[in-house]
DNA sequence: AGTATATCTTTTCTAAGCGG
DNA sequence: CCGCTTAGAAAAGATATACT
């Protein structure tokens, strides 16, 4: 989007308002121009927001520059009238989520385990649609809090002042997260990395000293929220350098890997939330706090997802991460690249 | 559950009005 | 001219609501 177009719809929100805000005093508008397909957006969009807003549409036609060379635009809108943005930001992301141009050529589950290179990635920008006006900025604070509600509710947040030195693709997943993660795919028929469906065999290492231990116990006296998982935390954020986000959403869908359905036993599309992510030796570590780790036999598998959803996501190569999970006596960690998902998918 | 925002309520501040 | 009173405005605080 031009910072011309963006002041044109700007000036068009502002028309549509001063028109209608004696019938709708608390509207909010998403606009956009007549490019691709959008257009035929309006009703879609209009039949998707009807169960849960009273919403208007509105068009615009913008009159033609002095030459009279080029053809006249329109700008389309359509509004809500409510305080709940992010509910109306879901829905409009949500139509817009089935309209992305599909990636051609999506990658075997072999060929992604075996990259040793970073991949360019596309990800999904509201921003690339249209704008949302009024829009609210947010105060910016050193760690950055943004709560999801993928039932239960999940706060993730994210340490600013430790972004610079992380890789490019990993820093831009970070910051989109807060307006543009796909909320619809957490809802219902997903399933998750939590969800146990099938067993990762990988050389795991153990250990009872690490850095990681030591602040998982001193973080015991933190008891600012009533959840340990959030105090924990929070408390790595505070008190780790290497600890840059915890609670961070992830996916990835069928059309992202061509034997999906052979390797995971379904279409739906995979979701979770990692606890911790830190940066240590270039490498992005992807953690799990799990009470009585030495017991664990799930959080492999977890975390593994979790890496791998990450590699997609942000194209690094998965080489480039390490996982793990600990409590405050042990810590077990492997190399993602190096795991063998077995096929067989039957044991819930 | 926990947090941000809007709305209402109370307090405080400011300054104008007025009588001594 | 001074100080007391008070209306009205602004700030602060408390509560309700919406949000994720």
């Amino acid at each position: 989007m031009t910072p011309k177009r963006w002041v044109l719809l700007q000036q068009a929100s502002e028309k549509i308002r001063a028109a209608r805000c004696a019938q709708f005093p608390r509207l909010n508008l998403f606009l956009f121009f007549d490019e691709q397909f959008h257009p035929r957006l309006l009703p879609e969009f209009e039949h998707a927001l009807s169960p849960e807003f009273s919403c208007i549409t509105a068009e615009i036609e913008l009159s033609p520059p002095s030459t009279q060379s080029s053809p006249s635009e329109t700008i389309y809108a359509i509004g809500v009238n409510s305080r709940r943005i992010e509910g109306f930001r879901d829905v409009i992301k949500r139509v817009l989520w089935q309209h992305q141009q599909r990636k051609s050529g999506a990658r075997t589950y072999a060929t992604l385990m075996r990259a040793s290179h970073d991949q360019k990635v596309q990800p999904f920008r509201l921003s690339d649609y249209g704008v949302f006006t009024p829009y609210r900025v947010k105060t910016p604070r050193t760690i950055r809090v943004h709560s999801f509600g993928h039932e239960p509710f999940y706060r993730y947040r994210l340490c600013t002042p430790k972004i610079p030195g992380l890789p490019k693709s990993l820093r831009e997943y970070l910051w989109l997260l807060f307006e543009d993660c796909p909320n619809h795919l957490y809802k219902a028929d997903g399933f998750r990395a939590s969800q146990q469906r099938f067993m990762v065999k990988v050389p795991l290492y153990h250990t009872q000293t690490h850095v990681m231990i030591d602040l998982a116990g001193a973080s015991r006296d933190y008891t600012r929220f009533t959840s340990r998982h959030e105090n924990l935390q929070l408390y790595f954020l505070e008190h780790d350098p290497c600890s840059f986000a915890c609670e961070i959403p992830v996916w990835t869908e069928a059309r992202e890997i061509q034997d999906y359905a052979e390797v995971f036993g379904t279409d739906a599309p995979l979701t979770g939330h990692i606890d911790l992510l830190r940066y240590t030796e270039h490498r992005v570590e992807v953690w799990d706090y799990k009470p009585n780790a030495l017991n664990e036999v799930t959080a492999v598998t977890q975390v593994f997802l979790y890496a791998l959803m990450l590699s997609i996501r942000t194209g690094l190569s998965l080489r480039r991460f390490r996982c793990g999970y600990f409590d405050e006596r042990d810590l077990y960690w492997f190399n993602p690249h190096e795991a063998q998902l077995s096929p067989s998918h039957h044991h819930i």
